[in-house]
DNA sequence: GTTAAGTCCGTAGTCGAGTACGGAAGCAAG
DNA sequence: CTTGCTTCCGTACTCGACTACGGACTTAAC
């Protein structure tokens, strides 16, 4: 199964993914890399198959799957769950959308103290400070 | 300067500000909350000035500053300093603006797999796991 | 007076995703 | 054969904002 080309120590694997060493060492503890055989007392090579499991952590950590995520999605990954692979991005999108939703409140309410930071003319408050003194008006998290 | 009414304790002042009694030891230790003197081998009380510390912390948590952050704020708060301020009010929204953006990349990216996924037509390939093994195609972090 | 609840204080643990450290052993070049 | 870079392995530390725990002590209620 696995090709004869196993030439890359970790080193050179951690290089070929654009990870560090011990990245590596710390998925192979969690279980999302496989650790492959080690020649009696030697050291351990790999391929392009770990290079391209690695990529594949990557790609779906950087839509925002945590490792735990990610760990499930390579579980699914033989071709028979696709249902449930779409299930699981469907619930990281509804995430992502839940969390623009906060970050536009909050800019909404940042960009108007802002502003009328700047509009203020030597009044004696600081209009930020001030807000913040008067609890939370604005951001209802209703 | 301390008004007479400092009648709660340290579990009056947390229910009345809507925190934890550990938080509001944290935040002592953190510096944003002096604890007041402790009449010898007694217990601490707090007043509504310390009340209305916590809600300007929380507030300023909401906004999505941190602790160092809400400290600088406090330190900030003399009506003397609404430029500096609002020169940190101002970084935090580029922060929160760019958060933003980074979501919605994520989103579209998402939103496209899942809808590519119920799109499918019994095909043997999953596209969302597809995707994952093709490298960075979609995300451009340049 | 006894019991229950609350306070004080210090230290340690949690979560997520790594990063760092230290010693032993392997491996290539000079 | 030594030097110097890796690898291997286990353990511990990082960051941010808490949360939990344990023991001594105080205060409130009955």
């Amino acid at each position: 199964m696995r090709e004869q080309r196993e030439t890359l120590t970790i080193g050179g694997l951690a290089r070929a993914a654009g990870v560090h060493v011990e990245t590596i060492r710390y998925y192979q503890r969690r279980g999302l890399l496989t650790a492959p055989e080690r020649p009696a007392g030697g050291i351990r090579r790999y391929g392009r198959e770990e290079v391209e499991r690695l990529g594949f952590v990557k790609s779906a950590q950087r839509l925002g799957f945590s490792l735990d995520e990610v760990a499930e999605l390579l579980r699914l990954d033989d071709g028979l769950h696709c249902d449930e692979a779409s299930a699981l991005a469907e619930r990281k999108l509804g995430e992502v959308r839940e969390k623009i939703a906060d970050l536009r409140r909050i800019e909404a309410v940042l960009a108007e103290r802002v502003r009328a930071c700047r509009a203020r003319e030597d009044g004696p408050d600081c209009p930020l400070i001030a807000s913040l003194h008067d609890g939370p008006e604005g951001l209802g998290e209703a």
